[in-house]
DNA sequence: GTATCTGCAAAACTTTTGCTTATTT
DNA sequence: AAATAAGCAAAAGTTTTGCAGATAC
């Protein structure tokens, strides 16, 4: 159940660095996190569980889970501060935002990977990834 | 030929604002950028033929171009600087983008939007815009 | 004449870096 | 024992804000 965490440490003894506490505090509470985290919030989550891991090591550890393809990170032109998320939830699936309140919904909808698939192949290309991003008013929003 | 211009000129009249040297100045050299470009280089450009226009001043001309519909800001993970596009052209197409060569095609599919409108109503939400980029090899890349 | 603007300097934020001590291997 | 890591504080980079003088209406 802790796949992430050993595919973390593979890489990390692969490249001659260090498991330490911190690393495996961080990287568990990110991987237990659903959607997107900023690298501040999973730092005040991690203190909570286990105080005393600087926010400098959040930043460096997010910096590694990137590096070794675990986590993925992206920027919200609403958003001063960078998220981080899965990096296997975030291969397939996009968001929907709300341009008023800011609220961000997740969703997979396999037609439109489909379909992204076709319009590539029509013009050569094929497709290794993809980042899609609707942008509306979400219910809350449209009725008030 | 200054559309834009005016379109800028109405919004600040509407709202009591005023039109001066600085804010024609940078939405100018805006509007004759193509792509993306950042306050920073936004500044450079726009002191190259408009000595003495402040870096502030372009920030908050920039802020008025997004509340008037003019200007769209992007942000990409890989970057720490947010960057601007012309609103018009943002709208309604999407992005092929090669990871290896950097080749982008540009491309429309009614077929997605539609699925787009289908999946957000699903979930509550309007969408107003979207941003679609695929990510691959195009056949050049992939034949090499 | 009054309200808005500008540009500067300073502040606010997010993220990175240098350094000393601590930990892992 | 040698090398890497942690945490702090300080720096760096981007964007915003306060303010005094300037400009548009």
């Amino acid at each position: 159940m802790n796949k992430r965490i050993a595919d973390l440490n593979r890489y990390l003894a692969d490249k001659g660095l260090k498991i330490t506490r911190q690393r495996e505090a961080v990287a568990q509470v990110f991987f237990d996190t659903d959607g997107h985290i900023s690298a501040e919030e999973l730092y005040v989550k991690v203190s909570r569980s286990y105080p005393g891991v600087g926010l400098t090591t959040v930043y460096r550890t997010l910096k590694l889970l990137k590096e070794a393809g675990l986590a993925k990170e992206r920027r919200f032109a609403e958003d001063s501060q960078g998220v981080f998320e899965k990096e296997d939830t975030a291969r397939h699936h996009d968001h929907l935002i709300c341009i008023r309140c800011g609220k961000i919904v997740e969703f997979k909808e396999p037609l439109i990977e489909k379909l992204q698939d076709e319009v590539a192949q029509r013009h050569g290309f094929s497709v290794e990834d993809h980042k899609m991003e609707l942008y509306g008013l979400c219910s809350s929003c449209r009725t008030a």
